[in-house]
DNA sequence: AAAACAGCTCGAACCGGTTTGAAAGATCGG
DNA sequence: CCGATCTTTCAAACCGGTTCGAGCTGTTTT
């Protein structure tokens, strides 16, 4: 059933139909809903296709998983995802995942020559991310989830990391540790550098000094986690309490502090940062984890909005948000032992 | 740059420099070259809605993911869609992902009816599988990573989870071991039933019994993991082995076997099925652990591949693959401690 | 009563490709 | 040298929507 034959059952015109299911303001009341029903009965639903060839917009938003990489082992990006796809359906947008084997620039110049989608979604921000000059000199508008420091506007929608390390200090420190180390993710993500900057000025207000030898950036795996951990308990001034960037740092981190015969909350405090993934809960470690937490999930599904807002012709300064990040007491910070 | 204005440059009309790009075996070989350089001179490509209008096909392979459940939670699945956004960019498709927060059926519905997708992909096959049966009656063609039992014939691949299981508890027995717990994933799994039936089997062979209580299901985490395990060894009868049926549950179940005050390899042994995700290698576990493995990143390829050819007009019913797992042997399988 | 106007509806053009059917030009056999 | 055949090219129709501009009512304004 297309619109031809639609209207051909109605005695109508493509015309009118057409406007009547749209919503202009032109078509009578009473025609309107004799097409609505009609469309209902009849089970239409516009060809995608056709509708996209003629508005010029695809009515999609594009993402681009870099093939060689493995962004998606990350389940972290997975949950992001996930947010996004379903924020793009609740928009009636869909979701277009394009995982080039030639590489992240070809693929997006793929998708900008094609019209394939309106907006491309950019995630793991870098802190120097040439995505965004490209993108702009190809034309297609794009939204971030995550920014970086340079001067460029664009629609963006981030985490308040560095207020997030700043209070996980604070309250680490109130309770009396003074030696704080930093189990980041890798060190060329934008968030992460916001983390550390965090970390710094958190300590300094207390005139602490921040080791750099107690900062540990490497990929956000368990595994990193526990080596970091390793080698940090093993310096002659070892950290009192950890602060890990993911739940994946912290399950390696923990693992370290086990084997290490230490005990966490008595002997050392972790506090993790949890983006809310259904897999690794906090609760679920022993003693249950002291978190920052923000749901990626939810941040996915914050940015589809965006960008339909931005397809929709809303000025992009006033796409940008920044998200707080809740700090969630539970055991596994407490005081340090009496040195 | 479109078509009638490449075609205007050359001198030439639509239909031959289309053709000619095409592949047309009607276009003067020197024509095609000329058209060829001038495409890529001028940066053409062929504006996606509209081939697809023309053609019919929509050039897309479409993913539903049920937006109420957690499955993007689960990074085995995020894993798996990196693989097939790969393997569709390598075939010239792309991927719609679909999060329907109406429903999944809805999702289904709608796809189909709007032309969006010309193959859904499934994953994670339930025992008993509606959607395969929903998706023929909407007349949309599928290809499923996972098969079901019964004696629907659809595009398929799966890994052997019957034979991998069998092949480790081959391995545990052939050491020694008489009672081999199953820490399993959900139970309605497909994936899961046929991980039962190849431990039936094997233990069947070798003269032993599958005991029901070491049979544990429930989602694949480490939390299940860590339960299941706990529960287990606190049996009368312990089992002195597991088979984990993914790494995640793995990590669970040594956490578990450690804050026993056991140790892995020489207490308790331990085999998991590794998917092959970057962030939890079996080689960062201590002991290293033997796992069967087969990659789900790769399986993912492979079905944009099967769907692509089924679009291509391959008979659907050579179109279906079982993949072997391999067995790799590390350290946490040793002899069970003399009783 | 003529002019202006608002409310609906419609035919036709358009988006940018593919594909059909016809035709022009080249090649060839007789 | 002519008709048959093959090669190559083209104009026009088509896919299924959206949208412009015009036309046809009927009501209000002057």
């Amino acid at each position: 059933m297309n619109l031809r034959e639609l209207a051909q059952h109605l005695g109508l015109s493509k015309t009118t139909v057409s406007r009547a299911l749209n919503g202009f303001s032109e078509v009578n009341e009473e025609t309107r809903l004799r097409v609505q029903e009609a469309a209902r009965r009849f089970n239409y639903t516009p060809n995608i296709s056709a509708k996209r060839l003629a508005t010029g917009e695809s009515g999609a938003f594009g993402v681009v998983l870099p093939g060689a990489s493995s962004e998606m082992a990350d389940p972290v990006f997975g949950e992001f995802l996930a947010g996004l796809a379903d924020g793009a359906g609740r928009c009636g947008r869909d979701l277009y995942v394009n995982a080039t084997f030639d590489g992240e620039e070809a693929g997006y110049r793929r998708l900008a020559r094609a019209k394939a989608v309106d907006v491309m979604i950019l995630a793991n921000l870098k802190v120097e991310d040439l995505r965004i000059r490209l993108l702009s000199h190809l034309g297609l508008q794009a939204v971030t989830c995550g920014r970086t420091a340079g001067s460029l506007v664009y629609p963006h929608l981030d985490i308040d990391h560095e207020d997030g390390v700043r209070r996980a200090v604070d309250l680490l420190t109130g309770l009396g540790h003074r030696a704080i180390a930093l189990v980041s993710g890798p060190a060329d993500l934008s968030a992460s550098e916001q983390r550390m900057v965090g970390w710094h000025t958190a300590l300094d207000r207390r005139g602490l000094t921040a080791e750099a030898g107690l900062f540990m950036a490497g990929p956000a795996t368990e595994d990193h986690g526990y080596r970091a951990t390793r080698t940090l308990l093993a310096l002659p001034t070892a950290p009192t309490a950890f602060l890990c960037a993911s739940m994946f740092l912290a399950s390696g981190c923990c693992r370290a502090i086990g084997d290490c015969g230490l005990k966490i909350g008595r002997d050392v405090s972790v506090i993790a940062h949890d983006d809310g993934l259904a897999t690794v809960r906090p609760e679920a470690f022993e003693p249950a984890l002291t978190t920052t937490f923000s749901s990626i999930r939810s941040a996915g599904g914050r940015v589809a909005e965006l960008a339909a807002a931005l397809v929709g012709g809303a000025d992009p300064a006033d796409l940008s948000e920044v998200w707080p990040v809740d700090l969630i007491f539970r055991d596994s910070a407490q005081a340090p032992p009496r040195g």
